[in-house]
DNA sequence: TATTGTTATACTCTATAACTATA
DNA sequence: TATAGTTATAGAGTATAACAATA
């Protein structure tokens, strides 16, 4: 017989059926954000300033796991939108401190609420047990591979 | 008490969990491509076309996905890199069909060993048990929400 | 010299729509 | 007029690197 080389199919990897749903939920979920006039990095940039008592741009992309030109654009984006402040570090003069606005800070709830319905609407019908097993592997992987990007659009 | 509004954390969410996988095999997948000088989506438009007889851009923007737009873009580059045809069809002049080159088709064996590397790097590890909990569970949400497109980046 | 941020360039994918040629 | 493809434009993200100001 001649080669019987396998060319394997797209559909043979396990990544390819784990990109077809990560790609949805994040696709649904872009489109509920751009409702709210944000897209998926800007309500993770937004979340994290929530939280943060006070923070950087090199900071954010070390958390972010974006290049800080990237952050300086996704800042201008934001605070064009006047959802955040950008101000200079009156201890050290090369650095800025990024904080929310008051708008921002209102906005962060709302656009929380939009993940949880979003996982929800794709997450809730699988049976109590295959969600934690679910969350269980792919947690598994994370730290199997030192995964630590904070995954973006 | 105050109000005692629940802001759910990233972290939180299995989309984002998944995300971060995804991600992470996505990326680790396009770093191998583009040394053998495609993309990911290079990948796929090559991979479908091995097994097609004859297809043209409207037909394969239905398959992978995307708009007739971004196909003729994906079909530009592939066809400056000679690893595809495009001819006339002499029956319908509006028509066109798209094929490799004998270049194209002697790279997609080595595009999907790099896809079957790709993925045991990532899923090997897993007890057998749970690779098949994992897929099955994906499949599951496929089928649920009705998902069809091939996802691509 | 090293670090903090910004800016510039280029590339990929997405979305929308205008446009050409043929049916 | 409808369809097949192409082309144009704009937006969002990525990557790399040049650059200015400060330490």
């Amino acid at each position: 017989m001649l080669t019987n080389e396998q060319i394997s199919n797209l559909h043979t990897h396990l990544g390819y059926w784990l990109r077809v749903v990560s790609n949805a939920v994040s696709q649904n979920f872009a489109r509920k954000v751009r409702a709210e006039g944000v897209t998926v990095a800007e309500w993770v940039f937004l979340r994290m300033l929530f939280d943060a008592e006070s923070i950087g741009p090199s900071q954010l992309a070390e958390n972010m796991g974006m290049t800080r030109g990237a952050i300086s654009k996704l800042a201008d984006r934001l605070i064009e939108k006047s959802l955040i402040e950008r101000e200079e570090n009156p201890d050290d003069k090369r650095a800025h401190t990024l904080s929310l606005t008051n708008a921002g800070r209102a906005l962060v709830p709302r656009l929380a609420r939009l993940a949880d319905e979003n996982d929800a609407e794709f997450f809730d019908k699988l049976p109590h047990e295959e969600r934690l097993r679910l969350e269980r592997i792919l947690k598994s992987i994370v730290s199997q591979r030192d995964l630590k990007n904070i995954p973006i659009g």
